[in-house]
DNA sequence: CCCCGACTAGCACACCGTACTAGTACGGCG
DNA sequence: CGCCGTACTAGTACGGTGTGCTAGTCGGGG
């Protein structure tokens, strides 16, 4: 907690952690400025220097969580639910978007790629290929847990197509100018769709059963002192 | 006007009609208690008076205001059932997407729009009314299929932004260069999202009792009346 | 008559995000 | 060595929010 050693380890990163633990917690908790910094042991006035703004924080706050969520693929964790883990696969899906400038950077790509230039039948059949591959992807995750008696064994594409769906709406809204939260927004939302596809969890339950999983990083982020 | 006369009107219409102007003039307009009552010339005792809260002041402005817009509304349709109004209203928020060149179209101004230019404060605030608008659209919505017992009446907030992502989502795709049958694809996830919401179309589909009185509002500044 | 309920005004409280200032530790430089 | 600039921390202040509470006014019915 020095102030100036070698690593300035000291309190930007206890912030980073007591945001987490909290959003751990409770994902529908307020991360206010003075409840984040009370948590952490600072003052708002460090908070405010090392996060200069609340966006601020919640963006290093999310991109911390995406980088290191789960390095590799958490399909099979067991310490996680069945919905825990569906919603950091569909993460690790959404980590490469990134957020704010570098959302809308590579949302250009994708316009400059295959909205703004001439549908052509190979631009189509590109576009195809990668459309498969994510389906691919998620319907693999969906008939794993469809084994393990998760959700019911039929055909599982259009719910592929409908978590896809909903990351496709959760990249784009990262790349437009939302002023609010998006941290809960956005984790609410990956529940609710986890929820629609498992039939868990009907719409009036908070969601705080995933303190299990989001508390495994948070864990990890805050173990420095 | 007068205090105790046999109507009411005096204060409780000031409000309204204060705050739907508020709205006309700037969707992105902050309808904060302070300023409602003041343009409305009344305080905020007497506004808390006739609206306990800030829910039931935006509540009664919603159906204020689209009772008056949208009298035909689908949500009202009597002869479909709940998760089938609710995909009609969705759908007529998708509606003025269009499909295929017109979509793309549409996107190429949203991007020219809002995730090309730089990032000012002002196309935020620009932004942040364009999304409060139809997020007060679905609430509103949820709110009729609340009141009706389709689905628990707490914050409707969470459910809102699911939808509009999901609506943001599809929206993305009709651009996208698809091959596939679209429109199959976009009712099977329509109804997945509504059954999401309103807890109907599991296999199980228990009723259930509600758990109304809970806290979920743990993170709403946790100040429980 | 007086009292009671509907209504109004206004302040107090807790909380929010942010700006700003004073103070402290450290490294580099004359 | 002393000095200064940089990095950082703490604390406070300001304007904003929603909500609760209390004193006060009005009109009509016991």
């Amino acid at each position: 907690m020095e102030t100036h050693d070698g690593r300035n380890v000291s309190s930007r990163e206890k912030v980073l952690a007591a945001a987490a633990a909290m959003m751990a917690e409770n994902p529908a908790a307020n991360l206010s400025v003075r409840a984040v910094a009370a948590r952490a042991g600072v003052s708002v006035g460090s908070l405010r220097f090392h996060f200069p703004t609340q966006d601020a924080l919640q963006g290093a706050l999310l991109t911390r969580i995406y980088d290191h969520f789960f390095p590799e693929d958490p399909i099979r964790d067991p310490a996680l639910s069945a919905r825990d883990r569906l919603v950091a696969c569909l993460r690790q899906i959404l980590a490469p978007t990134g957020v704010g400038a570098e959302a809308r950077k590579a949302w250009e790509t994708v316009y400059k790629a295959f909205i703004e230039p001439e549908q052509t039948a190979d631009l189509r059949s590109t576009y195809a290929g990668i459309e498969r591959e994510s389906l691919r992807r998620v319907t693999y995750w969906l008939s794993i847990m469809a084994d393990e008696g998760a959700l019911p064994r039929a055909d599982l594409t259009p719910q592929a197509r409908f978590l896809l769906t909903v990351l496709n709406g959760l990249s784009y809204e990262r790349a437009l100018p939302s002023s609010e939260s998006l941290l809960q927004a956005e984790t609410t939302t990956l529940y609710l769709a986890a929820d629609a596809v498992l039939g868990t969890g009907r719409t009036g339950e908070r969601p705080e059963t995933t303190s299990a999983s989001t508390g495994q990083f948070a864990g990890d982020a805050g173990s420095a002192p």
